[in-house]
DNA sequence: GCGACTATCTACAAAGTTGTCAACAGCGAA
DNA sequence: TTCGCTGTTGACAACTTTGTAGATAGTCGC
């Protein structure tokens, strides 16, 4: 009587099973996944805590990625993808103008700052998943941003490629830093809320930037 | 006659016990945990490959130290305390001159790359131990610089206490920033040599930086 | 409805990690 | 030398984490 009786192995509380596209469920694993990522960096993804967080048992996740080192490669890449293509959007958005610095300058905070990606390139360099992220698209922006300066102001002395290299990462470098401990200074310097004092900062940024491009 | 020849539960194969003082051995086990919270972070500190760098077995670690948490607890605020150290060292060890502003960045470049003081910072504040970061230093810097930039440049408008902090914050954010992913990223812009090229960057950076303090 | 496919589950295994415990052993003091 | 203190150790326990295996059960096509 017992063996009829249960109907599994040992019967669940609740005995419905959800049933997703392949698709679908990999696709909220590594919705879930990506959060942890970007909590606890790569080292710290869990296959019971991402299955929990999307509701299903951690062989259901192994089912779909093979292993965990697949299953956070394939995380990193689709995140740092969306790092890449967030950034081109935001350098894209940007209209060739003259008060366009500061507005660059939030829309790149802004990419760093939500959804994390400033820490996920920081969880991902001190990592050592380095290599993972793009190649050779901060040369393109270079290249791109010194042919526009150049056109921009036309009289005087050429700058040099390796000014307007060192300008943008700067930029870059202040932002990335920023958005990993800039709020730690900030609270640390006792400047009241971090949230203002970083809106201040990048507005001063972008004019020390500007000047600099202009009369450097 | 088998009681009497293993003078040991199990005779080990080296039968020779090291003993220390207790503070040469908690010296030497924060040595271990040092290097392993710079390669892997706090997360990344495990009792028994601490406990093997150093030669001894992971319950010695627990005795001295009580539990994994404390230990990192100990070497995190160690590591912390050199950190800081080093950063007032490398300010006060700048002669207050003209061109000493490339001294000064290549002296906290320094401290931020060499024995990985940079990746710590990066990795307590990624790891949520941001409040074990040394508290009201930034400030009182930025005040003893301000005033002696007040003095150095006598006529002409005074410059704000915020444009002082905020040269300082991006000049440091500029520094931490390298320290994590510069070498990615002049790998990827193809610049050459990382350790060339910083030291260009840095070079530049400081031209920027008096640039704008004196004019700006 | 029925069967094939497979997403999902429970149960288990293997390895690693932290922490406990009793015993051993070096070293200084009486 | 002997004794007490304690640094040190092997063995073990409890827990976590990854991975495997077989069974269960939705879903789609016929």
């Amino acid at each position: 009587m017992a063996k009829l009786l249960r109907r599994s192995r040992v019967t669940p509380g609740g005995p419905q099973r959800k049933r997703r596209t392949a698709e679908a469920a990999r696709s909220a694993i590594l919705d879930a996944a990506e959060q942890r990522l970007i909590a606890s960096g790569p080292a710290g993804i869990r296959l019971q805590e991402v299955a929990a967080d999307v509701g299903v048992s951690h062989p259901t996740v192994l089912h779909h990625f093979g292993s965990r080192e697949a299953l956070v490669a394939a995380v990193v890449e689709r995140l740092v993808a969306a790092l890449h293509a967030d950034v081109l959007e935001a350098i894209a958005l940007a209209p060739a103008g003259e008060g366009n610095m500061a507005a660059l300058l939030e829309r790149v905070a802004a990419v760093l700052g939500e959804r994390g990606h400033g820490r996920v390139l920081a969880w991902l360099a001190l990592s050592g998943h380095g290599s993972d992220l793009p190649e050779q698209r901060f040369s393109s922006v270079v290249v791109a941003a010194h042919a526009r300066r150049k056109q921009q102001r036309a009289p005087g002395p050429v700058p040099a490629l390796e000014d307007t290299a060192f300008t943008i990462l700067l930029a870059f470098l202040a932002l990335f830093g920023d958005s990993i401990l800039g709020p730690e200074l900030t609270r640390s310097a006792g400047l009241g809320d971090p949230a203002r004092v970083g809106k201040r900062f990048r507005a001063w940024l972008a004019r020390v930037l500007v000047d600099h491009l202009a009369r450097g």
